[in-house]
DNA sequence: TTTTAAATAATAGTATTACTATCTTAAATA
DNA sequence: TATTTAAGATAGTAATACTATTATTTAAAA
């Protein structure tokens, strides 16, 4: 038996589902492509037909417009790494342990995950570095928002903060020191490899050396 | 004598230098006016000019396009950080104190500042908030970083690398710490005002929660 | 099996964006 | 006075972000 993954998605986001046709998958699997090696700006429905050797209006049927495309595989992505820390702290106990998967998880690049044909993993975690806050940095967040958009982001952080919380019931800050943990494991990563001296990484360029900063930074403010 | 603050920004970011014209400070004026109120993806070269009662090549005259003039206004207001961080900490001995008012100055919303007569630091920081990022998430990162945009923000992450190795001299991660403050201070208020649940400052609404997280963040870690 | 509906492909068209080019006028400077 | 320089006015283009229409194929229901 083979098994799939399918992670449930919110279908505000799309106009017909893309998991349910070949043609959706391929918009799928093409569009992390192109916004992996072009960047989002760069990104367009036109270019995403051509590479797939469809339409304009064919993707337009699928997805209303490119941004609701890019919350589509952020939002997909939240969900798969979810899965990934619920399967991976599954039956541990020690919550310290279990936030230090957190990080790491968070922080690692990815290898692609076989269980899901048509998403490269690996290329989804570089996008979620270089596009990933550009799918709430808008004037329209609001509006996204109240469409529970950004769900999958904020269940993670809750769960994040939930292990936070085992760690040290009286620390006031978990949400927000879930967030930082993880938009910083993505942030000083792009700052690693794009921006140098920003960061302490600049000559190993290695994210276990993000990882160290990372717990150091989240042990020491709990106090464990 | 009526003093008046200029801060010396990269002549590659612009085609001619709009301190030098009247049309050139209506340029930045109103461009922090547009991507203030309308956030910078719907701001347009042909908006700007019909605001100031221009054309667009006026605008093009000064600024190649809209992403250079993004990172001029944020490159000023970088300096204008800069400015304020030197004259704030000016004759405080003990680094603490100093890290104190870095993260507060980061973290607190501005006023405008009066001896800047065309440029609301308000609005400036606001921009900073939403915006900031967009400067450096492209895919032409590296281009411009070896044009030196990103100077002024270094320059900052570097000062307040060298404060807080003032507080610790063995601390291991003085920029890591130092761009993750100068990010948060602006991500935990973009969450705290459009995604609290991201942060644990939703019911107050209010900065000083924002300073009070990053001080406790800080100087755990940094064992003080 | 036939009918019908749904998905896709092919094509065309529009408003807006992000520019470039040119020409004229006005003002400052030599 | 002559000349450079900035600004204003106007036009034009390629690309983007869509919408609309029709024809064709595929698949499900009657």
């Amino acid at each position: 038996m083979k098994l799939e993954l399918q992670i449930k998605m919110n279908p505000s986001l799309f106009l017909r589902d893309p998991e349910q046709s070949e043609l959706g998958k391929n918009i799928i699997k093409h569009s992390i492509q192109l916004i992996h090696d072009n960047g989002f700006e760069a990104f367009t429905f036109k270019k995403l037909a051509e590479s797939i050797g469809t339409t304009e209006a064919g993707v337009y049927r699928y997805f209303e417009n490119k941004h609701k495309l890019l919350v589509y595989i952020i939002s997909w992505y939240w969900g798969w790494i979810q899965f990934q820390l619920s399967y991976q702290t599954n039956n541990i106990v020690d919550p310290s342990i279990k936030l230090k998967k957190v990080i790491t998880l968070l922080s690692k690049n990815v290898e692609d995950d076989i269980t899901t044909g048509h998403v490269d993993e690996a290329q989804l975690h570089q996008i979620l570095i270089s596009e990933g806050s550009k799918a709430y940095l808008t004037n329209h967040v609001g509006k996204d928002n109240n469409q529970q958009f950004f769900q999958p982001y904020k269940d993670l952080c809750n769960a994040v903060g939930e292990i936070i919380l085992e760690c040290n019931p009286k620390y006031k800050y978990p949400h927000s020191l879930a967030s930082t943990i993880i938009e910083m494991a993505h942030l000083q990563n792009f700052f690693m490899n794009h921006l140098p001296s920003l960061t302490d990484f600049s000559k190993s360029k290695d994210e276990s050396e993000i990882i160290k900063y990372l717990e150091e930074l989240v042990f020491n403010t709990i106090r464990i």
